[in-house]
Formats: structure tokens, C-alpha cells, sequence
RNA sequence: GCCGUUUUAGCUCAGUGGUAGAGCACUUCCAUGGUAAGGAAGGGGUCCCGGGUUCAAGCCCCGGAAACGGCUCCA
């Protein structure tokens, strides 16, 4: 057997381990269901009310069970008789489980004994649970988790099991576990002070600290220097409208409970949610001919949501989003061209932030339930085949994401890895025939007509605030030259040395370089702790022997050793990789 | 919003119903230093908020807020 599958089955059979412990300490628990996860499994139970500080006597007795051992068994049952007899039983899960597989067309279900306890299962198991050791599991977590994770179900009782083929292997998970703790950008935002959370200013509204600030701004430049030169205009849009916008464009409806409401003397207005609307009404002011098109609007907006409290995190969900929006008014004959363009966008930011390695993008299609999107059959399958034919021509790796579309239309979504290899959903470029109907948006062709432009919505960072957290860790807050808020910390001996620090200071300042001075009464040896903890890029210490010397003695970041370098050529080095954007 | 956990000094955290603590940071003084913590003194508290129990609450009970781990949602 594959050594990945067998892990699968010693995963597995540990759900129905932890079932038989929970069965054991609770006899009243009912069973929901218990799937093998990436790093284990978990199981679900209704009935069941656990604080955390229960999860060890759980452990223990599901330590208990694997010692006692036995060998596992199964059968099948006509799938009529299962049903009987889990109703019978009482398992209202199970016997809605089997339901479902009748109603696919299921006519017998599978059965699996471990030690004494049986369970509707699809296998496969371990042959015997002495295969299973001790010590190659924990009970990681504990949480509330909606039968078949629709909101409208009772909430279950879901126990986390984190589960190797050995100790080993366990310990370099729960390992990994602490390292991405340790970059995790609120922890390195406080330490590094890039931004701020006030429960005064409110939940979801973080704040940006000088060092951030330089760290944000860098990226929106960044982000308008790709744009510049490929035909977009900057646009300013206010942050309030009234509701009449989003009733006209659908989001009232859809969004209602998030949309923030701000209330005015005589009326009443909605924070925008959204950028769109408003761009459109840009647009709309206008006589355009078919000529004219593309239209190319971009516009770093920050826009409001009422999110839930119960999913704020951080920087990267938040109440206060700004995104790096941008709308395209086009011909349909158009699109491919125009998405091209915004591809190349992607890829070259992409490759400059060093995330562009085993990227893949989503064609966000819609789901089934077509009473959730607006607009027609054929206009959906138009912008759903212009979309895969433009992924298609610029071989992007897509794969097809139904359901997952935005209610106006389909969308390509880039998923890039970062450093540790999480997954984030951040470009996204979003093609809409029903918001230009909508808003009634046209342009005169060349027959005189009146015509309709398809919108093309994107977005390349998605959110500055999400973006800055994600790359906070996928950096560890070692920044690339360009983002560093701290590029060259210069580190006086003693007092005598600093006027010639200032004076350093100055030249780097003039040329361009991000410098702090640090003239602290303190030791050398602290000042020095300090400033690698600032994860500053270069630092000079500045004494008696750099005074003499005309060349500079650099300590880069992540080196214990100094190297010697000319003023000139370090000042140009640096310049070098600003320009650059240089990854190292 | 739901389930669970947490909330004590600027930060990280200890504190077991009986006078509010440590390390770092900060201020002052001494020390004038050489590539990861020099020494001393000092200042700093709405123990998340609101109720309750008790002679007495940071600690126990109830309600709420916020953060965190999940679930759900994500234009």
C-alpha cells in the first residue's frame, strides 16, 4: 500500500477512535460525521458540550483505546436496512446521510467495526489499531461547526485531531505550527510598528504607523507605475452615495446587512461597499464613440463593509478595505485584448513580490443556483467563454471554480503561495454585461447605434490592507530594499560620533535612502540588538575608525559580519536595487 | 452572527477570595562604549466594561465588548 494512502486510512480510523472516546465519556453525544482532513481529521457530535479543558481526558482515553488495539472489520448493508436501523437508532445524521446516498442511487452502504464500536462508513480503515501509535496524534482544537456547513443547520461540536504517521513527523506539523506564528503579521506589526488596532477607533478599522505607511505606499506607487502606461486614467470617488446607487446596482439588495448606513440631516446615504457604481456614473457623463474605448478608470479606494465581528482578523479581513480598483469600459471584441493587458500586470507584480511561482488562477463560473446572480443565460455563457478563451490564450493555469462567480458576472481568480506555502486569493479580474445594463451605460458604434461596453473589473492586489498583511509574512518582515521602512540604520559609537552620523544621514537622505540615526545613551552591543530586531536592511556602526576610514564598514541584514564598501558604490548599490525592486 | 479560548503597566506575561507584580520599554543619573542586552534610581494600573455574591473580588456568578482558534459569509 501507498504510504500516502496508508496514512489516509490511520487518519480515518483515528476519527472513529476519537468517536468511541467521546462515546465512552458522553453516551448521550450523537454522531454526525468524521472526515480525514490535510492534517488529520476531525469528527462532529450533536449533543456534546465541551470546554477545551476536556480535550486531554478525551486524549487519553482515545490513548486508552489504541493500547486495548483490535483488529477492524466491515460489512455492507442493503441500503433500506441501514436506514431502519440508524432510524431505529435514533442517529438522525447518519440516517440522513444514508438518505442522500439512496437518493444517489446507492443501494447498499458499507459498515466498519473498530474495537466495539461500528459506524456508517466508506472505509478503508487500518487493518488493526495497533497499526496507529500513541503518540502520532494530538487534539488540536475545539469548535462550533454547522451540520454540512450551512449556516441555517444546528451548530455541531467539532473536535480537531492532528495526525501523523509518527511522533516525528507530528512534532515537525506542530513545529511548523509556531515558525508561521512567529511570522504572523499581527504579532510582527506590533513588534515592527507598522500598524495599530484601537478599540476606541473600533473593530476591523486598523490603522497604519509611520513604518507601515512607507511599507503601503510603496505598493499603491508601485501599483500606479504598472498602470500609467497602459492607457489609465486616475479617478476620485467620494465615500458616500446615496442608497438609490446600490438599489440600482443590485448590491442593496444582495449586501443590505453589510452596508454601513450614515444617516444626514434630511437623508440618508450608504459608505460605499464598492467602487463600481460610482466609476459607472463616471462614465456615464459622458458621449463616448466606439473609438474612444477602452475607457481605463483606477482608483486606490477605500470602501466600507459591515462585515460579521465573528470573521475580522487583523489586516486581512477588515471593515475598512482599500482596494486597487480599477474598471474597463470596452467593446466586446475588446475583452481578450484588455484582460491580456491586466495579466501582464499581474505577472509582472506577481514575479516582484517573488510569489509568482506555482500560482493558479480559478474560473469563477457560476453555481447551480442561478436565483443568486443577476442577468441572463446567454449574457453569463458570453462572459464566461470570453473569460476561459482569454485564459486560455495566456496560458494561465485555471481550473474551474463553479459557484464561486460574484453575483454580476464570472471571474478569473489568482491564487498565489507565499513563502510557506499558504494560499491567498488576490488578483481578480471580473467580466460584467449586467452592470453597464443596469446603469444603462452606452457608446455610439460605428453604425451611429447606440451600443452597450462590457465593464471589466480588477483588481491586482485586491485589498492594500490584506495585501500588506499577507506579505508581511510571506517576507517574515525581512522586506525586500524598496519596502523596507528602515533601509540603512546608522548606529553611533558615542556622543562624539554623532554629528558625523547626522551628517551621513543627511547624504543618504538626499540620495534617496531611508536612514535613522540611532543616538541613544545606550551600549554599542544594545544598539546594535535593537536595530536587528528592527530587521533594518544595512547597518553602520560609526566610530573613531569610520571617521578615519573613507570606506564604510555595512552589516546587511541576516549577516553577523561586516563588509567594507565605498560611500559611493554602497549609495549606488542600494539605488540599484530600489530601482529595481529587488528581491534580495 | 454561531461554538470555544483569552483580556492585569506602552509590550510580553505571572498573580490559587485578604495591601497590584516581573522582564522589556520609558525618565534621570553614572558609565563613553566596537557588531545581539553595562549599572543604579524613578515614574507608570478603570486588573476590558456593567451588574451581582461576599466582611472582603484581578480571582466566584450574570450580562456585554474586544482579540484569537474554528464554522458560516466575502461585491
Amino acid at each position: 500500500m501507498e504510504k500516502q494512502d496508508l496514512l489516509h486510512n490511520k487518519r480515518h480510523s483515528l476519527a472513529h477512535v476519537l468517536a468511541t472516546a467521546v462515546l465512552e465519556l458522553y453516551p448521550e453525544a450523537q454522531l454526525a460525521i468524521g472526515p480525514v482532513i490535510d492534517t488529520g481529521c476531525y469528527y462532529d457530535f450533536d449533543n456534546l458540550t465541551l470546554k477545551e479543558s476536556d480535550l486531554p481526558k478525551i486524549e487519553k482515553k482515545m490513548r486508552g483505546i489504541l493500547t486495548r488495539g483490535g483488529a477492524v472489520t466491515s460489512w455492507v448493508l442493503p441500503i433500506a436496512e441501514a436506514l431502519a436501523k440508524e432510524e431505529v437508532g435514533g442517529s438522525i445524521y447518519k440516517a440522513e446521510l444514508i438518505r442522500d446516498l439512496q437518493t444517489a442511487g446507492e443501494t447498499e452502504v458499507s459498515y466498519y467495526k473498530i474495537g466495539v464500536f461500528e459506524d456508517l462508513c466508506k472505509g478503508p480503515h487500518v487493518e488493526n489499531l495497533s497499526e496507529i501509535a500513541g503518540d502520532s496524534f494530538c487534539l488540536t482544537k475545539l469548535a462550533g461547526a454547522y451540520w454540512r456547513g450551512n449556516e441555517k443547520n444546528k451548530m455541531l461540536t467539532r473536535i480537531y485531531v492532528a495526525a501523523f504517521d509518527n511522533k516525528t513527523d507530528l512534532d515537525a506539523y506542530l513545529n511548523m505550527m509556531v515558525e508561521a506564528e512567529k511570522r504572523d503579521h499581527r504579532k510582527l506589526g506590533k513588534e515592527l510598528k507598522l500598524f495599530t488596532v484601537s478599540e476606541l477607533v473600533g473593530s476591523g478599522l486598523p490603522m497604519m504607523q509611520p513604518k507601515g505607511m512607507i511599507i503601503r505606499q510603496a505598493i499603491a506607487d508601485y501599483l500606479w507605475e504598472l498602470h500609467k502606461d497602459k492607457g489609465y486614467d486616475r479617478v476620485w470617488t467620494p465615500h458616500l452615495a446615496k442608497p438609490a446607487l446600490y438599489e440600482t446596482s443590485g448590491h442593496a439588495a444582495k449586501f443590505g446587512d453589510e452596508l454601513f448606513k450614515v444617516q444626514g440631516k434630511e437623508e440618508s446615504f450608504f459608505l460605499k461597499p464598492m467602487n463600481c457604481p460610482h466609476h459607472m456614473q463616471i462614465f456615464a457623463d459622458n458621449q463616448w464613440s466606439y473609438r474612444d474605448l477602452p475607457i481605463r478608470y483606477f482608483e486606490p479606494a477605500t470602501i466600507y463593509r459591515d462585515e460579521k465581528t465573528g470573521q475580522l482578523a487583523g489586516l486581512t479581513r477588515v471593515r475598512a478595505i482599500t482596494q486597487d480598483d480599477g474598471h474597463l469600459f470596452c467593446r466586446v471584441d475588446q475583452i481578450e485584448t484588455e484582460v491580456s493587458i491586466v495579466v501582464g500586470v499581474i505577472r509582472e507584480f506577481y514575479t516582484t513580490m517573488g510569489m509568482l511561482e506555482n500560482y493558479w488562477v480559478r474560473l469563477s463560473t457560476r453555481g447551480d443556483d442561478h436565483s443568486k446572480y443577476l442577468g441572463s443565460d446567454e449574457v453569463w455563457s458570453l462572459a464566461e467563454n470570453a473569460l476561459e478563451k482569454s485564459a486560455k490564450e495566456n496560458d494561465l493555469p485555471y481550473r474551474l471554480g463553479p459557484g464561486e462567480a460574484a453575483f454580476y458576472g464570472p471571474k478569473l481568480d489568482f491564487m498565489f503561495k507565499d513563502s510557506i506555502g499558504r494560499e491567498w486569493q488576490l488578483a481578480t479580474i471580473q467580466c460584467d454585461f449586467n452592470l453597464p445594463e443596469r446603469f444603462d451605460l452606452s457608446f455610439v458604434n460605428a453604425k451611429g447605434e447606440k451600443e452597450r461596453p462590457v465593464v471589466i473589473h480588477r483588481a491586482i492586489s485586491g485589498s492594500l490592507e490584506r495585501f500588506m498583511g499577507i506579505i508581511i509574512e510571506h517576507f517574515g518582515g525581512n522586506f525586500p530594499l524598496w519596502l523596507t521602512p528602515v533601509q540603512v540604520k546608522l548606529v553611533a559609537v558615542s556622543e562624539t560620533h554623532i554629528a558625523y552620523c547626522q551628517e551621513l544621514a543627511n547624504r543618504f537622505k538626499r540620495a534617496d535612502i531611508r536612514v535613522e540615526v540611532d543616538t541613544s545613551n545606550e551600549t554599542v552591543g544594545n544598539k546594535i540588538r535593537k536595530a536587528v530586531n528592527e530587521k533594518v536592511s544595512h547597518m553602520l556602526v560609526i566610530g573613531d575608525k569610520e571617521l578615519a576610514s573613507s570606506d564604510l564598514q555595512v552589516r546587511d541584514r541576516g549577516s553577523r559580519d561586516t563588509r567594507s564598501i565605498s560611500y559611493d558604490d554602497f549609495i549606488t548599490e542600494l539605488q540599484d536595487k530600489i530601482a529595481k525592486r529587488s528581491l534580495t
